[in-house]
RNA sequence: GCCGGGGUGGCGGAACUGGUAGACGCGCGGGACUUAAAAUCCUGUGGGCGCGAGCCCGUGCGGGUUCGACUCCCGCCCCCGGCACCA
């Protein structure tokens, strides 16, 4: 290797031994003044080598995190692994391999990797959910939560995977009902399982999203998934029986079109109102509706079915008797498992009544009769007709004024019904947190004493998936326990948590690992809580960082937290492709980023994922794109090679006053590169960042040439200054080599504690300029102006120049922009 | 169907609250250095017409507002993501 280039290979490593004996990024976080927790979402340690997402998704954050040291913040970033899993137990059930020493092997490999990286991870607070002393108070969590009654264990549908045996959470349930994990199509059972109840903080969690400063489309992710909806619940009293049918109606301004009830087949009112004579085809048709598969129930091309109970319920303002019906297009989960058909106003009632020959009566005309299709319901608003006293209405009006009045007469009242469900956190698993639960003959469900805690999962356990059996329901030395309570004999609940539930927490654990005594410690989370800027994948925005903010919020209530939120600040990744496609071992297009870091560098690897694509788009890998930019480090420093003399001792770097207009350009480029760069950093621009350093070094080479000698006898102290600020520009973006750098120009290392640079905004808004003339919207001349030219002085001028007054054929120009 | 995001050169991508569209980079053309190549340095590069000064056209499509629109408004088309018999 010839001696003008720069070798990455020598420096990296050399550097990364300097900054672990300096201990740099050892956080102090009791002393922070200006804290800055910077968080990455975990890593799952399921292949023991890095891929190209992980560079992608965790470099740019680290340098997003070193700029803000730069800035003066006591920044922490700490890494750690979501152990627990599915990955690894399928592969224990495939080869024999132990979770916990695939798991282990694959974390003590990845950390390895993760080095080599040149983040400013804070190594001496990792964490690995799948260790006793983590789960232990993922653990303590749960009886927090079970005490609180927002842990519970009831029967209920749920969604079971026949392929990884377990039932999942609705949140892992996803596109046309597979597993998110496994993409097999899952079912619906009756089991019973235990469940955190979110819902109860529904209207928080959808309240509070307007106070985050997240993505738009993740906001809108979570509030499609909690689902609100404001309506009315009305009351009709069954005719011959002492029963009364709830509907859910966001519509109560059609309750005069109404001409049936239809009921879910799974309605707990069915067997006591359906009449002797209806009842056997009835029951034949809530059988033939349990044989269907939840998807078939609930497509939207299936033919409406239905039968008629017999009964009759009385509508509560006109007393007629309208019949009620049990359809399986109604669902026993939403609402009240019960609804007014308004076959007129409701595309869906008006197939049923069409399909089932019932009766269609118009209650609301549009105002438009262009919007008036007579083969379909109308669900627009418009004037009310045929409803009694509010004909003649406008709809909008009609529904609070019968809301007032189905209140008035205790017959309906307003509420809220929601789409989210209860978190199931059960699962049928074993590599995951016991559920510290045990079972009592006498006491029933017990919770483990805290002291008792952590349940441990044996090690020594049978992995074959066995009669539906998990391996701890068949650990006979697992389950076998004495009562806490009366000490008879009893059972632990077999059941292992959702990983969900294990980083659902973890950045409060992060702030103290190692305590043993309580979860976390109250005065950290105080001052470095919320997450200061959080960054990962969209895929977890209903998922991960919706159950986290459940997580918060519980444990504010429950008070051991203050905060409302987890993330205050939230970014997320794309995703980069090969050849169009998302990288995948069936694919044969995965690019190790091994083969680029061995051959580029680290930080050559880092800067072309942060410069090739818009982070939060991501895009195709180009092979071409990390030549350039690793030609561009080699530009960068060749250029502070070259001019490293000007840094010998005593040289002062005031840039002075410029004189020459080359001088002015160059001071100029230099502000305007900071000002660029350090607002496009903090915004996570990290592709225009880097195009602002690069103005600044073209600039340099225009300035000062690399041919020949360097006039370095020439006391130049802009351009010594411009080389400074450039090696701490770069410093986030490609860490060793910007160490070296600064080391190469005699400063002490290390950079990330060096400052970052500031501009002068006088400077960007003085000297000359060009500013280009324009006439009815057109360029027609351009001209160099002062930069503090006043408008008026500026038409003058303009008026005055070039061919501007042949143009304006002595008309003024009405108006000046700069 | 509803909600959100997006559509800009040959390519990746810029453009803050409307103000020279295409920053920066890749690719490509030209030049310098070299016996030569690589590397490096300089230079040109949206399309069309023109010898030239210059002119015309250009941000998915069609209208509009404005001195001026990638940006704002109205009506569409297409792509991506989510939700969806949710009453």
């Amino acid at each position: 290797m010839s001696e003008n280039r720069y070798d990455p290979h020598e420096v990296e490593p050399r550097w990364r031994r300097v900054w672990e004996e300096m201990d740099l990024f050892r956080a102090d976080l009791e002393h922070a003044e200006r804290p800055c927790y910077a968080l990455v979402m975990f890593a799952y340690p399921s292949g023991d080598r890095l891929h190209v997402g992980h560079w992608y998704r965790y470099g740019p954050a680290d340098s997003w995190a070193r700029h803000m040291r730069m800035r003066g913040y006591d920044v922490f970033e700490p890494f750690g692994f979501d152990a627990f899993g599915l990955p690894a137990e399928n592969y224990a059930v495939r080869t024999g391999v132990h979770p916990k020493d695939s798991t282990d092997s694959n974390v003590a490999n990845m950390i390895a990797q993760l080095k080599a990286m040149g983040a400013m991870w804070d190594w001496a607070r990792t964490l690995n959910t799948s260790e006793p002393a983590y789960y232990r108070w993922t653990q303590w969590l749960f009886l927090k939560l079970y005490e609180a009654g927002l842990a519970y264990r009831r029967e209920a549908p749920v969604w079971w995977c026949p392929t990884d045996q377990t039932v999942l959470a609705n949140e892992q349930v996803v596109g046309d009902n597979v597993c998110e994990r496994c993409g097999t199509p899952v079912e619906k059972r009756d089991l019973t399982q235990w469940f955190f109840k979110i819902t109860d903080y529904a209207d928080e969690l959808l309240e509070a999203l307007d106070g985050l400063e997240w993505p738009e489309r993740t906001k809108t992710l979570q509030r499609n998934w909690i689902g609100r909806s404001e309506g009315v619940e009305i009351e009709w009293k069954v005719q011959k029986a002492d029963a009364v049918v709830r509907t859910f109606t966001t519509r109560p301004d059609t309750l005069y079109g109404v001409t049936f009830l239809a009921l879910a087949p799974e309605h707990a009112l069915l067997s006591t109102i359906v009449a002797p004579d209806r009842r056997e085809e009835v029951e034949a048709y809530l059988a033939r509706s349990r044989r269907l598969s939840e998807i078939e129930r609930t497509s939207t091309e299936k033919e409406k079915t239905g039968v008629f109970t017999g009964a009759h319920a009385v509508h509560p303002l006109t007393r007629e008797p309208v019949p009620i019906w049990v359809a399986d297009f109604v669902l026993g989960t939403y609402g009240t498992g019960a609804i007014q058909g308004v076959p007129a106003h409701d595309q869906r009632d008006w197939e049923f009544a069409r399909a089932l020959d019932l009766p269609i009566v118009k209650v609301i005309e549009s105002v438009d009769p262009a919007v008036a299709p007579a083969d379909q319901a109308y669900t627009g608003h418009g004037t009310v007709v045929d409803s009694g006293p509010y004909t003649g209405m406008r709809s909008e009006q009609m529904l609070h004024e019968v809301i007032a009045e189905l209140a008035h007469s205790g017959q309906g009242h307003k509420t809220v019904n929601y789409r989210l469900r209860d978190w199931l956190v059960s699962r049928q698993r074993y590599w995951g947190a016991p559920i510290p639960i045990i079972h009592c003959p006498q006491c029933g469900e017990v919770p483990v004493p805290e002291e008792d805690l952590p349940v441990e999962l044996p090690y020594d356990v049978d992995f074959s998936l066995g009669a539906g059996k998990s391996p701890l329901e068949r650990s006979a030395a697992f389950l076998e326990v004495d009562c806490p309570r009366c000490g008879q004999r009893a059972r632990r609940d077999a059941d292992t948590m959702d990983t969900f539930v294990d980083s659902s927490w973890y950045y409060f654990r992060y702030l103290s690992p190692h305590d043993d005594d309580r979860p976390w410690s109250p005065t950290l989370a105080d001052r470095w809580l919320p997450v200061f800027q959080y960054s990962g994948g969209i895929e977890h925005a209903v998922l991960h960082l919706l159950y986290s903010r459940f997580v918060t919020k519980a444990m504010r209530d429950l008070g051991h937290v203050s905060i409302d939120e987890p993330f205050q600040r939230l970014f997320h990744q794309g995703t980069i492709t090969n050849a169009g496609a998302k990288m995948s071992k069936s694919r044969g297009n995965v690019i190790s980023p091994d083969e680029y870091v061995s051959q580029y560098g680290a930080d050559a690897f880092r800067a072309y994922l942060m410069f090739g694509f818009s982070w939060a788009e991501g895009g195709d890998w180009k092979d071409e794109g990390i030549r350039a930019i690793s030609a561009w480090l080699q530009r960068v420093w060749r250029i502070v090679e070259r001019h490293r003399g000007l840094f010998a001792d005593g040289y002062a770097l005031r840039e002075g006053d410029p004189s020459t207009e080359a001088a002015q350009e160059l001071r100029l480029v230099r502000h305007r590169s900071v000002k660029g760069a350090g607002e496009d950093l903090a915004g996570w621009q990290f592709n225009t960042a880097i195009a602002r350093m690069m103005e600044l070094v073209n600039a340099l080479y225009q300035y000062a040439p690399v041919e020949g000698e360097p006039a370095h006898d020439v006391h130049e102290p802009l351009l010594g200054e411009c080389i400074e600020t450039l090696v701490r520009l770069t410093a986030p973006i490609v860490p060793h080599l910007a160490e070296e750098l600064w080391f190469m120009i005699g400063r002490e290392p290390s950079i990330v504690d060096a400052g970052w640079p500031e501009f002068d905004p006088q400077v960007l808004a003085t000297g000359e300029v060009t500013i280009a003339i324009q006439l009815n919207g057109k360029v027609r001349d351009e001209m160099r102006v002062p930069r503090d030219l006043s408008d008026e002085d500026l038409k003058d001028r303009a008026a005055r120049h070039g061919r501007i007054p042949d143009l304006l054929q002595g008309r003024p120009i009405r108006k000046a922009i700069v």
